[in-house]
RNA sequence: GCGAAAGUGGCGGAACUGGCAGACGCACCGGACUUAGGAUCCGGUAGCCGAAAGGCUAUGGGGGUUCGAAUCCCCCCUUUCGCACCA
């Protein structure tokens, strides 16, 4: 016998797939198409297990449709821009370029001894010009079409450094390197108007119904869809005068709430609002007035690291008039009004909204009621908190008395007929700002030209190359504004000199498409071939962290929407089902680096194998459960497969020169028809489990409880595994033809089922059990649910709920039997004896349950 | 604060559409085999009472619906995650 020794047979294998070229896949109209994808990688160095439980997830649904023939595309690539990049350059002098296809490297090697089924022939790396040139194309279809678009915005600063900060760089309000307080920096920077597609990306997300619930709400969230009205608060000149008053010279408020306005006594501007510079403009002391909004902006960047910021402003000594009372109200600058979203400017309704409420108790403004609930009425000036529910108008003018969802209707048609304002929609989701002070990343393909304009790239020119850089410095605001030879170029429009873009664009735009590219991974004129797309897409089934939830997520649902309108795509969404899988935990912490708990999957395969490691992380928990790696549950499956190995191994010889074709039912005894249930139970429930379900774990459950049945069946002299076996020469096999044919049934079932889980032992299994092409030209096992569904059943049988006796019947028993046996019971006898019947209730097949009265 | 999900043996987890709670594994205990066993094969293992038959209790806590609830409804507690002044 030989021992179950996995490097060796996983070496072979994954020798023999790679020569054959296993995974490698083209287009087939003639054949259904399965596109499995696992989010791809960024290549920070060494994978750990959490990172490559995504894989083992994603290779188990590929390798079993594969099985089930599918034309299965299962690819994988490299999210290869992106900072930590640049950061090693800074710190160890490494290029980025470098580092990064070293990681890409060793972390290839870590896949493919894990075994993962990927067709590596259509491997990507958005670093490479092969790929960030569709970006580039990409960016200028879009420039073309209104979707890209410059604004000025604010980044993070660090003046001790001289750079720009990513978020992720600013540590405790402080630069990453240097510990600086950040300060921010407008900047021109270019923009995705993701915003156009808010109402669509919003609404279709009622389709993806093969997507966990919990994604869909952060989704809707994010999009923050609210519908409410603009009103303008017409400007007062510095005496207060209201005859001047004109709604084109305004202060314009979002509120959801517009039936509340008779209740709006003052007005709150965000501390970057536009009308501030105004004021102070026109007012003695401005300067005072821009200093106090800036300590506001400074002193909000520090709130949104410490949390909690207490409610803060000023009066700016300025009114407007409420356009519905006709008087005026104070104008004050507040802390917690954001610039970004609805106009930067609310109206401060301190009656009916509790942040309203808090800021007019501290400063002392006037609170008026003008929504009463129908059952208490509201006191005034005894308000201890906002009143924010329905009810009915009072104080309101002519709308008074009408309850206040009808006013919310009412009153912005008002707003509109007398040019006050109109309804309007407001999302919380804001257009994408791409553009990066970096290096590592594709540089944004337009000119700057005093003569033209901006003037985007022609396409005939793309790549515009990331030039080499030699020295990290980490210093400066762009690293390729410092590249002479790059910044200056020709005017593709007037020729004359001209500068390029120095921004690289967010790593977002790389992986927001990247599922499109594989399916034509190598196309030099295009992104990708449209029927290429049109065959492959959408994924039929996309896994990764739910910390992609979001921004991964609706960026690259958008960019489908950009290509649909391009006509490159014919559907609405990329991912038709997504699965969130959980992390792996370690001593009750994620793995990571700086904690110095990372299980590093190469070690696990040098211990126990690849096989092993796999159903381990695929049996302890359902994918989309955290797990605690424990080294014991490891060595359990370990256990496991190697007890799989002696079983086949032990039969393997005998059953592959079988020819045993199982007999027709009669010709078995009960042990054998017993396995052969068991056998066809066992596919069902496997089956069944694995997809669309993904229940790995209990899958593999159902194939432990057929080797479990496997060995006590085989515990039989003329099968001879019985007592131990691990040491002891084969005894051999003698069983006639009903055993053997049952056995081979199950045993070939067995293999099969385990290969996505166990692919390298179970093709070496399978060729010991004499098959020549590989377990996917096997196929998928198929079951017969006459065979699995068993002769006998067992019925519980309970008094008033409680169990109390079991029944064991034929299947197709009749319903007045199973009532009848279930009287006659002499333990149901006893709790029914002297008592009254009421009624039996029975579930056929599944449960009888005597009702008695005491 | 708001929203979502989840609480089941010593542990990870299972349980179709409301129908035997604890599949499968880990750990532990016992048996066999053995010079040996941390290998292997077989068996046991929710708690309590009982010699056994059997009984009682049990799915975070409390109520409810039902012949029957881990599962459905209400209240509370805890944990995790997401959003956190979105007007």
């Amino acid at each position: 016998m030989a021992d179950y020794t996995p490097q060796v047979i996983e070496q072979k294998w994954q020798a023999r797939w790679r020569d054959a070229r296993a995974f490698e896949v083209s287009a087939d109209p003639s054949r259904p198409k399965f596109y499995c994808l696992e989010m791809f990688a960024y290549p920070s160095g060494h994978a750990h297990v959490g990172h490559v439980r995504n894989y083992m997830i994603g290779d188990v649904v590929a390798r079993l449709k594969r099985m089930q023939d599918f034309n299965v595309l299962h690819p994988f690539g490299w999210d290869a821009f992106g900072l930590p990049a640049e950061n090693a350059a800074i710190k160890h002098g490494t290029h980025p370029e470098a580092w990064t296809l070293a990681n890409i490297a060793h972390m290839k090697g870590q896949l493919q001894r894990l075994g993962i089924s990927y067709a590596w022939e259509r491997e990507i790396a958005t670093c490479l010009p092969e790929y960030y040139r569709w970006n580039q194309w990409l960016f200028i279809r879009m420039f073309e079409r209104g979707l890209a678009y410059r604004r000025r915005s604010t980044v993070n600063w660090c003046s001790s450094c001289q750079t720009v900060l990513a978020n992720e760089q600013v540590v405790d309000g402080g630069c990453w390197r240097c510990g600086t307080v950040v300060t921010t920096r407008d900047l021109e920077q270019w923009f995705f108007r993701i915003t156009s597609y808010a109402d669509e990306l919003l609404d279709a997300i009622d389709d993806l119904t093969d997507w966990p619930e919990k994604v869909l709400t952060m989704q809707r969230n994010w999009i923050g869809r609210s519908e409410g009205a603009r009103v303008r608060f017409p400007v007062l000149p510095p005496g207060g005068d209201t005859s001047t008053a004109d709604a084109a010279d305004a202060i314009e408020v979002f509120t959801t709430r517009i039936d509340t306005i008779y209740g709006a006594t003052f007005v709150l501007l965000a501390p970057e609002h536009p009308m501030v510079a105004r004021f102070a403009a026109e007012t003695g002391g401005g300067a005072s007035l821009v200093d106090r909004a800036n300590r506001f902006r400074a002193q909000d960047r520090m709130a949104r690291l410490t949390g909690e910021i207490e409610k803060e402003g000023f009066d700016t000594g300025r009114t407007v008039l409420n356009p519905f009372t006709r008087t005026p109200v104070p104008v004050w600058i507040a802390n917690f009004v954001l610039p970004e979203y609805g106009t930067g400017a609310v109206m401060g309704v301190p009656a009916h909204d509790q942040r309203d409420f808090e800021f007019a108790t501290k400063y002392r403004l006037p609170i008026k009621i003008v929504v009463q609930p129908e059952s208490r009425p509201l006191g005034e000036g005894a308000l201890e908190a906002a009143y924010s529910d329905e009810g009915r108008l009072v104080d309101s003018g002519e709308f008074t008395g009408m309850p206040a969802s009808e006013a919310v209707i009412r009153m912005a048609e008002a707003a509109r007929a007398r040019g006050l304002g109109e309804r309007t929609v407001q999302f919380r989701l804001k257009d994408w700002g791409i553009s990066r002070q970096r290096y590592w990343g594709t540089p944004i393909p337009m000119i700057y030209c005093d003569g033209c304009g901006i003037v985007p790239v022609p396409d005939d020119q793309l790549p515009v190359l990331l030039p080499t850089i030699a020295e990290f410095s980490g210093r400066g605001d762009s690293p390729l504004a410092q590249v002479p030879e790059f910044v200056d170029v020709a005017c593709p429009r007037c020729g004359r000199p001209a500068r390029r873009e120095t921004d690289t664009m967010d790593t977002f735009v790389d992986s927001s498409w990247y599922f499109y590219r594989f399916c034509d991974p190598r196309n030099a004129e295009r992104p990708f071939d449209p029927a290429d797309v049109a065959y492959w897409a959408p994924v039929d089934f996309y896994s990764g962290g739910v910390e992609h939830a979001i921004l991964h997520l609706i960026y690259s649902r958008f960019f489908c929407r950009v290509f649909r309108d391009l006509g490159m795509v014919r559907h609405d969404e990329p991912f038709a089902r997504l699965l969130t899988q959980g992390m792996v935990l370690k001593d009750g912490a994620v793995m990571s680096k700086s904690k110095g708990n990372v299980v590093d999957p190469d070690d696990m395969i040098g211990k126990y194998g690849a096989d092993a490691l796999r159903l381990y992380v695929m049996f302890v928990a359902p994918p989309e459960k955290e797990i605690e790696w424990t080294d014991a549950g490891l060595e359990g499956s370990f256990r496991f497969l190697a007890r799989v190995w002696r079983l086949v191994d032990h039969l393997a010889g005998t059953l592959a020169a079988a020819r045993a074709p199982v007999p027709g039912g009669a010709a078995l005894d009960d042990d054998q028809r017993a396995l052969r249930r068991k056998t066809h139970d066992t596919i069902r429930r496997v089956t069944q489990d694995l997809y669309p379900k993904a229940h790995l774990n209990t899958a593999i459950s159902a194939v432990m409880e057929l080797v479990n049945d496997l060995y006590l069946f085989c515990d039989r002299p003329d099968v001879g595994l019985g007592g131990r076996r691990a040491d002891e020469d084969a005894t051999p096999v003698t069983a006639g033809p009903g055993t053997l044919a049952v056995l081979k049934e199950a045993v070939e079932a067995l293999v099969l089922m385990l290969s996505p889980f166990a692919p390298h032992m179970s093709e070496e299994l399978w060729e010991a059990l004499g098959h020549r092409d590989g377990v996917v030209a096997a196929g998928w096992p198929a079951f017969d649910e006459a065979v699995a569904r068993p002769e006998a059943i067992v019925v519980p049988v309970q008094v008033n709920g409680k169990l109390r006796s079991r029944l064991t019947v034929r299947a197709d028993v009749a319903e007045a039997e199973l009532e009848r046996l279930a009287l006659a019971d002499p333990v149901v006898r006893t709790h029914t004896d002297g008592k009254r019947v009421v009624k039996v209730v029975v579930a056929r097949g599944r449960l009888v349950n005597v009702v008695v009265a005491s």
